[in-house]
This record gives C-alpha cells, sequence and structure tokens, in this order.
DNA sequence: CTCGTACGCGTACCTTGTACGCTGTCTTGC
DNA sequence: GCAAGACAGCGTACAAGGTACGCGTACGAG
C-alpha cells in the first residue's frame, strides 16, 4: 500500500561516489548529492538516516568491489599478496575515498568476507591460534597504513622531492632516502613491504611459503 | 613597537588539546579553543591562519613528545621496536587525536627527527640503498596503521566482540578469531605484529638480528 | 607625551547538517 | 473503477561552525 522508492542503496552509493570522484572529498555533501539525484536536498534523507550513513554506503561500494573469492594454485604467500593487492587496487581507484574507509571499514560486510578469506589462507599455510589473530592484524595494518602512505603521505609523489631537499647535515640519511625513493615506485615499494612482512610470516611457520 | 603577543604557539597546542582530551575530537572548535584561552574567537587567528593550521599544531604537540634520540644498547630489533613503541605510546597518551594526526604526521618536525633516527638504526643494521627505503616505508605503514586499529578498529574491545558473534556458518574463522583475539591484549598484538615484521627485515639481511 | 602598530574582539555572513510539516501520488481494499 | 491511507518528495528554517571585516585601544619607541 506504500508508495514505491525511486531510489535503490546502490544508486544513492554511485552518486555520492560520483560527486567525491569528481570534485573532491571535500564536495560531498547531502545537497551535492541530492542534486547529483536530481531530487530535492530533504528527499535522500528518505533513504538515508544521517551523512554518516551515506558515507558507509560509499564504502561499502568501493570495498564491495574486491573479489573476495580465495585465489586459486600458487604459494599461500602469492595468495595472501594477491588478496592484498586486491583490496589496494579497489582503493586506488577512489583515492579520495581512503579518509572514510577507515572509520567504515569496520561495519563493511566486504571487510568481513574478505578477512574470512585470509583466515583460510593463513589457516592453509599452518598459522592457527592466537598466531593467526596476529597475522590477520598485521597483514590489515600494514595494508591501510601502506594505503594512506601511498594517497596521504609525505613519502609518495611531491613528499619525496620536500624530503630530498632536506638539509644534509640536520638529515643525511633522510635527504639520502627521499633521493632513493624518487626511483621506487609505489607499487614496488608497497609489493617490496608485503614482502618483508610474508617473509616474517614465513620463517615463524618454518616452511617455505609454498603450498 | 608593537604590542607584544600574549600567547605563545606552545599555549595555543595546549588549549586545544586540553579540548579535545576532556570532550573529544568533534569538540574541536575555533569557538572552543579561544574560550579555553579566555580570548574572543576572532582574537585566535591572530596566532593561526585557520582551523588547519590549529590541528598541526596539535599534531606537533603530540609527536613532539617522542623521543627521538637512538636508544642504546641492545640489538638493531630491540631498537627499532623501541622507536616504533615510542610513537604508539605518544598517540596512545591521546587517542581522540589519532585522525588528526593522519592528515597532518607529514609537516611534523618531529616526524623527520624520528625518521632519521630509525633510518641510522637500519643502516646499522646493515640495510641500505632501496631497501631502507623499503624497511622506513615498511615500518611507517604497519605503525600507523596498528594504531588505527587500535583506536579506530573492529579487531579490539566492543568490536572483537562483535566479530566472535559472527554467524558461525558464514564466518567460521572470524567467529573463532574474534573469540581468541579477546584473549590477547592490545600490546601484545601489537608487539607480536611488530616482531613478525622485524623478522622478515631479519630474514633479508642474512643476520641473527644482533648488533 | 605622542604616535603607529597590531592586538583583541564584536558583528555578520556563508556553508552544511538536519528537524518539521505540508502536498501530492501511488498502491491496495473494496 | 474508486476512495483511502501511507509515504515519497520537498520547501522552509534553524543551529553550529569557519572565518572576513573593521573598530577601538593598549603598548612600546622616540
Amino acid at each position: 500500500m506504500p508508495r514505491p522508492r525511486s531510489l535503490t542503496e546502490s544508486q544513492i552509493a554511485a552518486a555520492a561516489l560520483a560527486v567525491i570522484d569528481r570534485d573532491g572529498l571535500a564536495a560531498l555533501t547531502m545537497r551535492a548529492v541530492a542534486k547529483e539525484l536530481g531530487m530535492g536536498t530533504m528527499s535522500l534523507y528518505r533513504y538515508v538516516d544521517d551523512r554518516e550513513q551515506l558515507e558507509g554506503l560509499v564504502v561499502e561500494r568501493v570495498l564491495g568491489a574486491v573479489d573476495t573469492t580465495p585465489p586459486t594454485g600458487s604459494s599461500w604467500r602469492d595468495r595472501l599478496a594477491t588478496m592484498v593487492e586486491r583490496v589496494r587496487r579497489a582503493v586506488a581507484a577512489h583515492p579520495e575515498v581512503v579518509p572514510l574507509t577507515l572509520t567504515h571499514r569496520q561495519s563493511s560486510p566486504s571487510n568481513l568476507r574478505w578477512a574470512e578469506t585470509v583466515l583460510g589462507i593463513l589457516t592453509e599455510a599452518g598459522i592457527g591460534g592466537e598466531r593467526r589473530v596476529i597475522a590477520l592484524r598485521g597483514l590489515v595494518a600494514y595494508l591501510i597504513g601502506a594505503i594512506q602512505l601511498e594517497h596521504l603521505g609525505p613519502l609518495s609523489g611531491a613528499g619525496t622531492r620536500r624530503i630530498a631537499a632536506l638539509p644534509a647535515e640536520e638529515f643525511p640519511l633522510m635527504a639520502e632516502t627521499g633521493r632513493l625513493a624518487a626511483r621506487v615506485s609505489a607499487d614496488q615499494e608497497f609489493r617490496a613491504g608485503l614482502a618483508v612482512l610474508l617473509d616474517g610470516l614465513e620463517r615463524a611457520t618454518g616452511g617455505d611459503g609454498s603450498a
């Protein structure tokens, strides 16, 4: 008996994401999203409780693009790397959303599915119990930290040049590091850092990373 | 000949931090800080260009509390761990500031000094060139990621219980992990995750972590 | 004592989130 | 078909917060 809704959550998320991708995160306002949808500002509130929830929809849309099916073949190392890379790629497609993912990641169903798959791989690698808790947490910490460094950080892009230009008397190593960092792509850095972490996990298993 | 200023940057940062610690990050407004300082709202603008800069002062005050002198003795592993722990402790003293550190860390002088010291330790550990870039970046990524997980994340505190309560049919491993995680303190988790990363660094050096 | 600087601040405006209540429409029950 | 009710869509309005503007005056230099 009620009148039917004309919008789906997906359309709302898409509109909000369009605003962000086009005009930046600062442009994400209730008014802007409503306009994007071709409706009055307050109409948006028929579909969303508040701005908080809107942001959640955006994050879920971005994270929902992550393939959470277990990767096949190869070593558990490579499979873990694949899972981590998938998130990085999905987020990289919408860099402006990064700050939102920090606050809303926790409530994302996609995130849960992702973690479940990762835990499965860790289990197959022979990592269980509390060590598996540590491993998951370490991977997630590295992942979100690295994503932020990449998109908000000083060591990438313009920041690297500023670091390379530091006074060599006070910051000799930093200056040198800044120069070297300019020669390493973000991709390489990310993968190499992840490799270090996986090395650590592998060492603890006593295994060689295969299987 | 001009009239003297009555406030120092330090006093302003202290006032802002006091507001945050007492009433939370959301209470950080220009008006609130001005009132904390016993002055009119607009007077604050004599000392700070805008809110952005105010936040920078707060972050610098928090990060400035980190001891950046090289730790003495022990292995390079332990020295690195000490450096990382120092930041964690400093931030943990003002948890509400965490979101601000993400955006403003880059411009902090304390942060530069800290990185310089860490690079020194890495150098002594025999890690140089591009591998040192990777190592620093990996440590920083883990550090800021872990801090966020600890203070904004789902795997700690209340979030852990929610995860433990997930439907076991769909998320068997997550549910189990949530239960296990409840038995691991945040300190243990942080240190153990860091240890994994350091294991990875150590393996790459071929050394045993001493010296 | 005079003068210029710039401090301290009152006022006001703009942006943004959102409560409230009206109007018209669409679906269902007859 | 048709009446009725629930709810979509929205205009208005308010509160909070950042900050531009311009005034009066305290203060140090000469």
